[in-house]
DNA sequence: GCAAGTATGCACCTTTAGGTAAGTACCAGG
DNA sequence: CCTGGTACTTACCTAAAGGTGCATACTTGC
């Protein structure tokens, strides 16, 4: 390589600013297995923690937690705690996380679009899996 | 709950379908760490294997033909193979995929629109973490 | 009085996605 | 003739993401 030639040249900002365009921080605050589910779903209103666990099947308390606690620190939804006694807490889009939510449309859109050929891959990509696999 | 009261009604179908809106079915193509990025990346068209390498910063030898290999199964793109001696081989997105692309565009937009906010909130995050690590 | 529902916290474990470093077959250029 | 570029392949390893199960503190319904 010819970088290797030269003597340390200069290169003064450690800090690699790296975005091909947004898409790249976009990408590093909806990456986590729920999240654009959970952001999506909170399109809906405000939603408790209870029926979002219900809503985004599957997924376990412990991720869904630490999901809602880094989507709150990054500033695209809000926690509402009601200081009731038996627990009682919400979760809201702010007003980035909601066009957040909304720029997800377009990739839900597609799914139902597209619906049909997803079941066909979703069904060779698994029988595909298996062979491989035995 | 009400749903507990009835005796275990209906439910035919023990395949469970699954999507709370299409959006599931998009994330299960696009998830992949650099996916998004290479489908964007395509949206100007064909794209030689080193150029997509170039193009796609920090990504490995491994993983990008990885994932390439998985989303031209998934029916997203086409690879040619031009049976050249120097090896000549290229990328292009099939209609499908060219739709799909288009559909995370949004995501890019919304990136770049927030670019300013991402900085502060990714500069929080970092030190939050370093604290968190120490 | 005990189970269940509320919204979490924590310790532990497994899986897997992704990275590293090597090798391949072929050719052009210095 | 040896290095570099083309487009990969393979074996191996690690870090991190996610899952499981238990605990909490309080209340209401059976």
């Amino acid at each position: 390589m010819s970088e290797a030639v030269h003597p340390t040249t200069v290169e003064p900002t450690p800090i690699a600013p790296r975005f091909t365009c947004g898409l790249d921080a976009t990408l590093k605050i909806i990456s986590g297995k729920w999240k654009p589910l959970i952001l999506y779903f909170l399109l809906r209103g405000p939603t408790r923690y209870g029926e979002l666990k219900r809503a985004v099947r599957d997924v376990s308390d412990k991720v869904l937690i630490q999901h809602l606690k880094e989507l709150e620190a990054d500033g695209v939804l809000r926690r509402n705690d009601y200081k009731e006694v038996p627990p009682r807490v919400d979760y809201t889009l702010t007003p980035l996380g909601q066009s957040l939510a909304q720029a997800l449309e377009p990739l839900c859109t597609w799914g139902t679009d597209n619906m049909v050929e997803m079941q066909k891959i979703f069904a060779e990509r698994d029988s595909w899996l298996r062979e491989k696999h035995a």
